[in-house]
RNA sequence: UCCGGCGUAGCUCAAUGGUAGAGCGGGUGACUGUUAAUCACUAGGUUACAGGUUCGAGCCCUGUCGCCGGAGCCA
């Protein structure tokens, strides 16, 4: 019985009979051979099967797109071979022959695409963002373990509402009425004053009717706390964060990025440190002339860029009907709908470009950043940029006022660079008893449910805060991904939930 | 909730108001090294649904449903 090989390792050997178990990823048959593309969840083998294995050749042959099998062989070099290393097929076992796979190697829309997630999932992109997406999680679980944090989980169900009510999923608890949780905070603030450092990592839940790339209704999010950590030591805790997650992938999922598409040196710019501003400068940066006029130049080549993508689109429509190849209408048609697209987006640019400029020129201090400004911001840097001390109105109750400056707040947002806008967002708590229960009143906000939270200030208050970092944004901007979607294996979108 | 776009074969898309088409995928056959193989033949349709205008509607109008992404909100 040869040994079972998972198909990343066959290189090691080579010369020898394996075997190899997987699916059937896609088949190319001459007339008297036939390549079975075969993968395992750990790469792609090309095995071969000659006519004159007369039997076999008539099995291989009938095999349907996914059909499940154990194939041995001899594992040998050869440069025709995808990697470099085919099986010599010489026995195969059909666990189940597949027939009607509905997703083929070509191009598909969207809508198909999430209705079959659970196929979709097989397609070597989409597994490729799943593996980035767990080096992500470990990087980030790593980083805490290092520097001594305890994972500590948080309550699911959740009485009441830390914000808005209006954005959370009623569930029905023994015939109370509870919520999803939306963050694990303010119960991460009591196990902090217990274990020092400690973070939570879960799902989340926001009833928000956003229907936007950037938007999921249950997302996974990264929480640390830490106790007598005031806003500057947070700033760099989550700067250190992202730089160690970024870092991990960038060492182990190297072929993930190639096959994605990403653009590796924007990735290898994150480094710290990274800029910080106060909302304050951000207000001065949105209102800069200097911008406008940068951001009008930008306009220009978008508008140039635009006219090259349409005159392009002429040419490749032209193609598409002359091609006389059957794969050939198929790329073209592929490249087509891509340039339209993207004509799409920068016609929308284009459009929105002269109305963000105009609202960032009359931008009012007291305002909160839209995903726009955001945008803007963002964009001014090849690095995540902290933004902080936002005005206290617009923020949450539990956020400290800075020193000096009761009208702000001691809060730190993230953006990611290249317009995916806030990765992180997260505070310095109140720590003062009679300063968060005035707050509290005036939100008028019944103090009864959150006793127990006062209590952490009644016994033994010492200054923290902590952050929460979305961790399906962050693999769309890691990954380089237009859609929030492809980051978790089943999205849970407004309006979906099938499969 | 609001604004905009889309809905044609299993999939991706064509079709001035005038006989519903192509490629892929499926099926049959040919081909000994393919790289989304290629070539020939073939089956495949209540044009989302319901009304309306018209000699005639996939196309125009009204309504319904579904999907998409943007605003608000947020990670």
């Amino acid at each position: 019985m040869p040994t079972v090989a998972p198909i990343r390792d066959l290189c090691r050997h080579l010369g020898q009979e394996v075997a190899i178990r997987g699916w059937l990823y896609g088949k190319r048959s001459g007339g008297k051979i036939v390549f079975l593309l075969v993968r395992d969840g750990t790469g792609l083998c090309q095995c071969v099967v000659e006519a004159a294995q007369t039997d076999l050749f008539a099995t291989a042959v009938a095999l349907g797109q996914e059909s499940s099998l154990e194939l041995t062989g001899l594992a040998r070099p050869d440069v025709r071979a995808p990697g470099g290393v085919e099986l010599a097929a010489s026995s195969l076992r059909i666990l189940q022959n597949a027939t009607d796979y509905p997703i083929s190697r070509k191009a598909h829309g969207t809508d198909f695409l999430m209705e079959h997630r659970h196929l979709w999932l097989r397609s070597p992109r989409q597994a490729a963002i799943l593996r980035v997406r767990h080096t992500l999680i470990r990087a980030a679980r790593d980083f805490f373990d290092a520097n001594g944090f305890t994972l500590v989980d948080t309550p699911i169900l959740s009485p009441g509402a830390a914000e808005g009510a209006g954005t959370l999923f009623p569930v029905d608890f023994f015939g109370a009425p509870v919520y999803l949780a939306q963050t694990g905070q303010l119960y991460l603030e009591a196990a902090a004053m217990a274990l020092g450092r400690v973070y939570c990592f879960g799902p989340t839940f926001r009833a928000e009717k956003s229907k936007t790339r950037r938007h999921l209704a249950e997302f996974w999010m990264i929480e640390p706390e830490i106790a007598f950590a005031e806003l500057p030591e947070l700033m760099d805790w989550a700067e250190g964060l992202v730089c160690a997650m970024v870092r991990a992938a960038l060492t182990e999922r190297r072929e993930e990025f190639t096959l994605l598409g990403r653009n590796i040196a924007a990735l290898e710019k994150i480094a710290p440190p990274f800029p910080r501003l106060t909302y304050a400068q951000a207000v001065d940066l949105l209102r800069d002339p200097q911008l406008h006029r940068q951001l009008e130049q930008e306009l220009e080549a978008d508008r140039v860029r635009l006219k090259e993508c349409i005159a392009e689109l002429a040419g490749l429509e032209e193609q598409h009907t002359r091609a006389r190849q059957g794969w050939q209408q198929d790329k073209l048609a592929q490249q087509v709908a891509d340039l339209r697209e993207q004509i799409r987006d920068l016609e929308a640019q284009v459009a929105q470009r002269p109305v963000h400029i105009e609202h960032a020129r009359n931008f009012v201090w007291g305002e909160d950043l839209g995903g726009d400004d955001e945008t803007l911001l963002s964009r001014q840097f090849e690095r995540p940029v902290l933004i902080t001390e936002y005005p206290r109105k617009i923020k949450a109750f539990y956020m400290k006022p800075a020193p000096g400056n009761p009208d702000v707040v001691l809060n730190l947002d993230m953006l990611a660079p290249e317009g995916y806008g806030e990765i992180i967002g997260g505070s310095q708590r109140e720590d003062d008893l009679d300063a968060l229960q005035k707050r509290m009143a005036d939100e008028g906000m019944h103090p009864a449910p959150y006793e127990w939270y006062l209590d952490l200030r009644r016994y033994g208050t010492v200054p923290h805060g902590g952050f929460g970092l979305g961790l399906e944004r962050t693999v769309a901007w890691i990954c380089g991904l237009k859609h929030i979607r492809e980051t978790i294996a089943f999205p849970r979108l407004m309006g979906r939930i099938y499969p």
